[in-house]
DNA sequence: GAGCTCGATTAAATCGATTGCACTATTGAC
DNA sequence: GTCAATAGTGCAATCGATTTAATCGAGCTC
């Protein structure tokens, strides 16, 4: 067991215990070429032994740097989607993980925002080296403004035009043509899209959903655009209000699995059968989707992955280096709440 | 608008601007009753309008603090319950709102961990004011040992013997009691009981449960205990290996709503019907909760409050005053999964 | 006007590290 | 034996703030 030692904290006392100055004890722990094997290893012998762990906030400091990334969450109002989605919490987990790996601390930033130019002065960004940003809102042109400030930020989202910021995003495009197509492959024929169409990655489903009607030529119905928040609660008033509509379709492309689930739920409710009367598909593949009932359908985007992206990107810049936008693969993952496949084989005991 | 002005950055430029010193200048910001009324106005003024901010990290580090709450998820191997739980994520919006309130940051550790003592020397601890753990796993004895270092810390969890560390809890207890006498009612007689008996946690629920039973003079059967996992591919698993091994039952305690899901989802698959076959109760009413088909009956527990007493609790220890535990209360949230209510009324379009 | 008090301010030390530059041996070349 | 080059260290400045102790000056007393 470790003896009892007067603790050694500072550098000061690890450099006085080897009988060394302070940079001399500095650098031979950064293993400066300028200090001799033998005075490095005398020095860093003692530190093992007293058990001395350099204090890396005055490090920090003295280095004008924080190792912290600030992680902002945009939920906006209009949006209403907030951080209990099981989305957000995967990417969480994604990001972290990696900063964790580099050694670079979490600053979690998750106040609805009205005017993310506000961040600029506040400690988000003055206390961090870097800032990543989970979705654009409707903010594109603010974050525009933040971004040629100069600090290094990476964006979640979708692409725009005139975007002068740093960007990770999935195919979203892509993964409304998957969803739509599968749909419309399997017959369905009065598809409803349901999701923001004013949030830029939402945007982009819909064009791909688009994009599959018009290659089966069927025409759109203007009325089976439903304009569905990501909340939980605010989704299912507004399926019930479509409901109350008498809105006719068959199948539903939403713009995220806990909007499908609140969907099935509602739809169910009012007495119709998923995936029978109405085939849905949903998007994220979050955890729960697999256990819904009926499983859910849905488009995956690996988020963890995206996370991990997300911290590459965002340290490149910080290194000073030419770091281009990414976007990650989205495929579909097919359950029964499209009515598609018959039972999936299931677990046995182990 | 404001005009461009050469940037004020440091104490000292704001002091050279005032025509004071940096000591004054200093003074005068944090309100110091040794300067005068006109300096400290002369003082400010001039900060405001160069949009001077103090550096923290500078502060900070001279008044050796840190200004950060490290967050430990304790997800040990045992438990399986990762972090894609919502659970978590509710618990962790309610911990970041209330340090943001508090202007601390949070750090996230979520790696899973054997054991805590490493901590010790980690960032997790030596870069932090404070730390807060979510849940004990089966380290209570570690966790005192760390409590007893000086560190303050709180910790989520449940009652132990012999326990040196600030606690926050709910009534699991009383909650488990809820959940099975609820069933009871109903009727039903062959109850099973789903969770780690492990975890300190599930352990006081199954306790209540057990006082429940007692109560109505029902008999336990050992093999309706069953292991499940937080986890929710492991708990599916379990369930499946549970139906293989034939065991009867009418009615499931769930330690989690994730856990309760799986449960639901296993069962359907295998042809049974919730809830006129198997009633089911999860616990922690997460917001899936109530849209999943059909809605869970769940224990709820107030999960962003409990966030916001861990870091009221943290935080006094922090400055040194006498912090007792903390017990939230547990409530019963009735749905269709144990089959009791009828529909309950639906919202309405706005 | 010397001596004292008291209020307002400043000089300087401090937190714990990094690093440019100066300095001292040591070595090799001539 | 002298000189230059070089390797290894140490001194001291620095990052941006806080705070103790010292100073300064005005007002008052006797």
């Amino acid at each position: 067991m470790p003896p009892a030692q007067p603790k050694v904290t500072t550098l000061q006392e690890l450099a006085d215990l080897a009988g060394v100055s302070r940079a001399t004890a500095s650098r031979a722990l950064s293993d400066s070429t300028l200090i001799s094997d033998k005075t490095k290893s005398k020095v860093r012998s003692l530190a093992q032994k007293h058990n001395y762990r350099i204090n890396e906030r005055a490090r920090d400091f003295r280095l004008r740097r924080s190792r912290v990334i600030s992680v902002v969450f945009m939920l906006d109002n209009q949006s209403q989607q907030h951080m209990s989605d099981p989305f957000f919490l995967e990417m969480l987990g994604g990001i972290a993980d990696s900063l964790a790996q580099h050694d670079y601390d979490l600053l979690l930033a998750h106040a609805p925002i009205e005017n993310v130019e506000h961040l600029r002065d506040s400690r988000v960004f003055r206390n961090a080296d870097g800032v990543i940003f989970i979705g654009q809102g409707e903010q594109h042109e603010r974050l525009n403004a933040l971004a040629t400030q100069g600090r290094p930020m990476v964006i979640w989202g979708s692409k725009l035009p005139n975007k002068q910021y740093c960007l990770v995003g999935g195919e979203n495009e892509h993964g409304g043509y998957l969803a739509a197509s599968h749909l419309l492959k399997l017959g369905r024929r009065h598809l409803a899209f349901c999701g923001r169409i004013d949030i830029p990655e939402v945007a982009a489903r819909y064009r791909g959903y688009q994009r599959a009607l018009a290659e089966f030529g069927i025409a759109e119905h203007a009325d089976r655009v439903l304009d569905v928040p990501f909340d939980m609660r605010r989704a299912q008033a507004a399926f019930c209000a479509v409901l109350e509509r008498r809105v006719r379709f068959d199948a539903a492309v939403c713009a995220s699995d806990v909007m499908a689930l609140s969907a099935i739920a509602t739809l169910s409710e009012a007495g119709m059968r998923v995936p029978e009367d109405i085939a849905v598909v949903g998007y994220d593949d979050i955890g729960l989707a697999a256990y819904s009932t009926p499983p859910l359908t849905s488009v995956r985007q690996n988020i963890r992955w995206a996370g991990r992206v997300l911290v590459e990107s965002v340290l490149g810049l910080i290194n000073g280096e030419q770091v281009s936008d990414t976007s990650l693969a989205s495929t579909l993952i097919v359950r029964r709440s499209c009515g598609a496949p018959p039972a999936p084989p299931r677990a046995t005991a182990s």
